[in-house]
DNA sequence: CTGTTAGCGCCTTCAT
DNA sequence: ATGAAGGCGCTAACAG
């Protein structure tokens, strides 16, 4: 292989202790009780395997067992916060079972690329696939057919009914980002979001009014800004405070990202946060943890839908012919930190 | 293998068209022209491969030529930003071979999983590993005896002379900084630096002293403090500008963690930056670069890394008998940000 | 131009 | 209690 002398396979321990390939096969698969071979036998064939560095060799094994041991991960890129620990909740679950690994891949956004790394992932054999939602792909529908276990995260994609997806409640977070600031008084929330080209947000968009009319607050159009793709959130904020009439007391956002650049122009108009205006996040990014930063957020465990998104791929993979799994993670919590009146954390 | 019909094999494909396994096997190598196979055949080869959705099975493949394709990557964890930045830099070269793809691990510092990941690499037959270095495990010997090019980045590993190595020259950079202090009118330059238990970070700490040395500066031994692995950095930053005497005009950091400890602590003490006290840091960390924090740094580029540990990694590879490689990668770039006098970034 | 053949290393049924 | 044998899907040397 690497070079230098030949492979120690399974033949090469039978010929060394003496016994045939089935034998030796038995015991190193943890089967020499099952199969009435003697402790002390199995012991010599554990030792010459020892002695001679013997690594089972996968392929053979997958080739033979039709089955590869592997759950294909694709993202489209691990650049921002969220793939890294959502890799990290499936690694917990992954890691007890024993038989799965994960194989882990990033497009970065690029339509060849993603074929390619889902062939890739295809040619490989695995058995369930995890992604993040992308723009419609055909390639998608190459996984269906072939029956594999298909699990979206982050965002579902409707698209495919027959798919499986594991996605936060954000309108449930929402509405408790919405509630918290309505307990500290405020009436005049404003909503910032952002316009991803296939509208995945459209449903945080959404849950902002319902959160709104549930509260029997207003939903002003002005102060509902959908920030453009390649837009900058500052204009948007701008927007959003000027003119002589009543300016917003508290300012939602959709991402973290939308919410420093809030944090900034707000300070930048001569508002205090959180006394004239307070600030409160979906994603609770590192960012927003940075004391000097210290923007409230509404939390959502991450890792959890990388575990739930383990869980359900191991269940399809256990029961093919069950339907697509749908499940959402109710979870989550405010946070209050500089921007919100909170006794802080 | 998911399940229902039959898997599509080349045998299939063969059948359907009326041709021999090889011919098929040939066309689909993109070796027809060399074997004078009529670009018609080819063509109908090609077709009924489409249309039955054949995916060539790499199991057999790899157990068929010996190898897998694989360059097994292995981190403690994925959770910090550079291990990610590796991977993009691993990335930007592996996807250009179209041969090699990566199989990325993590152990979470857990000795029993880091075996047992490293073990997962080795049956998979990964044809070389790219791993950031730990505390030395037995289980990098069985690596190198099997003859398996071993890539540490990060830190080298010094008893492991054997294994090649792509890391940063921190000294040149920590030289850059602290030259770039100097220019800016310092002259009691402080150090922070962090005891991790291995001691990896002796580089930095002698370099900072090479570099004070080089600018004709004395190192006073109250000024350089290695914060001691779970202490906090605030007590080490404090005790550093205590007493009557001399205070430092100047705080070099080698970790983005202990800077952000020492920006907080320094205005704690009602001390100006840059005014009465610079600050500059290793790692080029987000937090630093956000328009609150903006502390300088000497920035070096991680995913520069990544590209020299696959390039690496092919070299070595492709001629498995040259010796260990070692590659330091100089770049590096002093940036001013709020934290010392320049005119911004 | 195309086919036959012999494995790669492992699992598993069947025979002893 | 142990072994022989066949085959998973693919490649490549060797015939025709």
């Amino acid at each position: 292989m690497a070079s230098g002398k030949k492979q120690v396979t399974m033949a090469t321990i039978a010929e060394e202790a003496g016994l045939g390939r089935t034998t030796v096969g038995y015991v190193l698969n943890g089967k020499a009780a099952e199969r009435g071979i003697p402790e002390q036998t199995a012991q010599r064939v554990f030792e010459i395997a020892e002695r001679l560095d013997y690594v089972p060799n996968e392929a053979a094994r997958d080739l033979r067992t039709q089955r590869s041991g592997l759950i294909g991960v694709l993202f489209q890129s691990l650049g921002a916060e969220w793939p890294v620990r959502v890799i990290q909740g499936l690694q917990d679950v992954l890691f007890q079972t024993e038989d799965y690994h994960p194989l882990i891949t990033a497009h970065g956004h690029d339509p060849a690329l993603e074929e390619r790394e889902i062939q890739f992932l295809l040619r490989r054999r695995v058995e369930a696939i995890i992604c993040s939602a992308t723009a419609m792909s055909d390639t998608f529908r190459t996984i269906l057919k072939r029956r594999i276990p298909l699990v979206f995260i982050g965002h579902a994609m409707p698209e495919m009914p027959e798919a499986s997806s594991v996605l936060f409640d954000d309108r449930k977070a929402i509405k408790a980002g919405v509630r918290r600031l309505v307990e500290q008084g405020r009436r005049r929330i404003a909503y910032l979001g952002w316009d991803f080209p296939e509208g995945y947000f459209q449903n945080r968009h959404d849950g902002f009014r319902e959160a709104l009319e549930e509260s029997g607050l207003e939903c002003r159009e002005k102060w509902f800004e959908i920030v453009l793709h390649g837009e900058s959130p500052e204009a948007a904020v701008r927007r959003m405070f000027s003119g002589s009439g009543q300016r917003p007391d508290a300012v939602f956002s959709g991402l973290w990202r939308m919410a420093l650049g809030a944090l900034e122009t707000i300070e930048d108009l001569g508002l205090r946060l959180p006394e004239d205006v307070a600030l409160i996040t979906l994603e609770d990014h590192l960012a927003c943890r940075l004391k000097r930063i210290g923007i409230s957020t509404v939390h959502q465990p991450i890792e959890e839908i990388g575990r739930q998104a383990a869980r359900t791929a191991l269940d399809l993979i256990a029961s093919p012919h069950s339907g697509a799994i749908r499940r959402l993670i109710y979870d989550c919590e405010v946070i209050d930190r500089r921007t919100t009146i909170g006794q802080g954390r």
